[in-house]
RNA sequence: GUGCGAUUAGUUCAGUUGGUAGAGCACCAGAUUGUGGUUCUGGGUGUCGUGGGUUCGAGCCCCACAUCGCACC
C-alpha cells in the first residue's frame, strides 16, 4: 500500500492524499461506510459508489468470523469477492466489539474469550490467530488486535492495558510478518495507538509502534483509538494534537469510530486522514440526517406537511427526488425505505463534507473554512 | 321492550375500606461515535359518558338519562 501526500493546509495540520491498494485509490481526507457483517446496511453498491462516491467500505472480524464463518470466506475467496464490492475494504479486528458488546469476556496476556452474542458459542482472538482471520477475509487493510480502553479509565489501568495493547501488537505483527495474502493480493497492517487520554502513555504508545515496525513496507498505516468512548470530545482532541505529530509523516492516519462531522473536521484539522463511525447509518435509521444546515431528526412532528426537497443542498438523488414531510412519512410508518433513504442521504453527506474538506486544504483555506463550517454542521433544524 | 354488563389519556385497560387518577402501546422531545435494523432517557397529553343526589370530600355509593355490547321477549 502507498501513500502519497498531495497537498498540506498552511494553518493547521490537515493534508490531503492518496493511497493505492490492488483494489483502488483512496483519497485522503477519507471517510469509510461501516460494512459490519458484509454489507454497508441498507444501501446498493451501486449506490455508494455512483452516488455516495465511496472509496473504501469496512467490514467487522468478530461478527464475519461468527457468521457467515471462516470456511465459507476461504471457499469463496475472500469477502471482497463475496460481497462483489471489487473496491478496498478494511477491517476491523473484533477487539472493539469484544469491548463494547455486553457479554460474557475474558481479557488476558493470551488474548480475548469471549462468547457469541448469536449461540453463546465460545472463542478465542488472540494476535496471532486474528492475522489468520484477517487474511481468510481477505481485507485490503487489517487492524491491529487491541484493546479498548474506557475514556474514563484511570491512568494506572490505562497503562496496564496499554501494556496488553502492546505485547498484543508485537505478536501481531510477527505473525503479520510471517504470513501472505491467500487470494493473490497485497494486504496491509495498521497498528492502533492507544493510551487513553494520558499524554505520556499516547507518546509511549507510538514510540513502541515506531520502533516494532520500523519502515515496513507492510505497515499501510497508523491508527489512533480508544477515542470517543466517553471521555470529553476536548480531550480527544488534545489526544490526536500529542499523537499525530510524532507519527511518520508519510503514512496515513486514522481514527478509528469517529464521529459526528465536527469532530471529522477537527480531526482533518489535526492531522487525521482517515475515519470511519456507524453514526450516519445507525442514527439515519433512526431518523436523523447530517446536513451542510444543521441536524434533523426526521421523526419530529415539524416535518409533517413540509414538502420541500429533503436537502437542496445535497448531492445524493434522494436529497431532490424526496420531501422532508415524505421522509418523515416514512420514518413514522417505520418503513424500511426510511432507513435507506436517510442513509443514503447522510453518507452522501459524509462524502461531500470530506471532499469539501480536500478542497480547502489543497486551497490551502482549510482552517478558516473548517471554523465556519463546524459552526453550521452543528447546529439543529 | 326487559334483564345484565360496560363507559377513566389518542388507544387498550388498572384504580384498594370514598381522600380531586395510573400503566402498556401510541404520541411529543432528547441521547446514540472501530453497528445486535436498535437501545436508553425525559414528558401525562384527562369535563373519570351526561345530569342530579348523599357526603367535609365521589372515578368509586344512590337516582335518572345517553351510548355500546350480550342475553331474553
Amino acid at each position: 500500500m502507498k501513500f502519497t501526500l498531495t497537498a498540506k493546509d498552511k494553518g493547521s495540520a490537515a493534508r490531503a492524499g492518496v493511497f493505492t491498494t490492488d483494489h483502488g485509490e483512496v483519497h485522503t481526507p477519507i471517510f469509510m461506510p461501516v460494512g459490519t457483517v458484509g454489507s454497508v446496511k441498507g444501501v446498493y453498491h451501486k449506490d455508494l459508489k455512483e452516488d455516495i462516491k465511496a472509496e473504501i467500505i469496512l467490514g467487522n472480524t468478530y461478527h464475519l468470523y461468527l457468521r457467515p464463518g471462516l470456511d465459507t470466506l476461504r471457499k469463496v475467496g475472500g469477502l471482497l469477492r463475496f460481497e462483489s464490492w471489487g473496491r478496498p475494504i478494511l477491517t476491523d479486528s473484533g477487539g472493539f466489539q469484544v469491548f463494547s458488546l455486553p457479554q460474557i469476556r475474558k481479557i488476558t496476556e493470551e488474548g480475548c474469550r469471549f462468547q457469541s452474542h448469536i449461540d453463546g458459542s465460545r472463542h478465542m482472538f488472540t494476535p496471532e490467530n486474528n492475522v489468520d482471520t484477517q487474511r481468510a477475509i481477505g481485507s485490503d487493510i487489517m487492524m491491529a488486535l487491541d484493546e479498548c480502553c474506557p475514556g474514563d479509565a484511570d491512568e494506572r489501568y490505562a497503562a496496564k492495558s496499554l501494556k496488553l495493547t502492546q505485547g498484543w501488537l508485537e505478536r501481531y505483527f510477527k505473525r503479520f510478518c510471517e504470513t501472505d495474502p491467500l487470494y493473490g493480493y497485497d494486504q496491509a497492517m495498521f497498528p492502533i495507538i492507544q493510551g487513553c487520554v494520558y499524554p505520556e502513555l499516547r507518546k509511549r504508545a507510538v514510540d513502541h509502534a515506531l520502533t516494532l515496525v520500523g519502515d515496513h513496507p507492510g505497515v499501510g498505516g497508523f491508527a489512533v483509538g480508544g477515542l470517543a468512548v466517553g471521555e470529553p470530545t476536548e480531550q480527544m482532541y488534545e489526544m490526536l494534537e500529542v499523537v499525530c505529530p510524532i507519527l511518520p509523516e508519510n503514512k496515513p492516519r486514522y481514527l478509528m469510530g469517529v464521529g459526528t462531522p465536527a469532530n471529522i473536521l477537527e480531526g482533518i484539522a489535526r492531522g487525521i486522514d482517515m475515519f470511519d463511525c456507524v453514526m450516519p447509518t445507525r442514527n439515519g435509521r433512526n431518523g436523523m440526517l447530517f446536513t451542510w444546515n444543521g441536524i434533523m431528526n426526521m421523526r419530529n412532528a415539524k416535518w409533517q406537511d413540509d414538502f420541500s426537497p429533503l436537502d437542496p443542498s445535497g448531492t445524493s438523488f434522494v436529497d431532490h427526488e424526496y420531501s422532508k414531510a415524505y421522509l418523515h412519512h416514512l420514518f413514522v410508518a417505520k418503513e424500511m425505505f426510511a432507513a435507506m433513504v436517510a442513509s443514503e442521504h447522510n453518507l452522501a453527506f459524509y462524502h461531500d463534507l470530506v471532499r469539501e474538506a480536500r478542497k480547502h486544504i489543497e486551497a490551502g483555506d482549510f482552517s478558516s473554512w473548517k471554523d465556519e463550517t463546524v459552526r453550521r454542521i452543528s447546529s439543529r433544524m
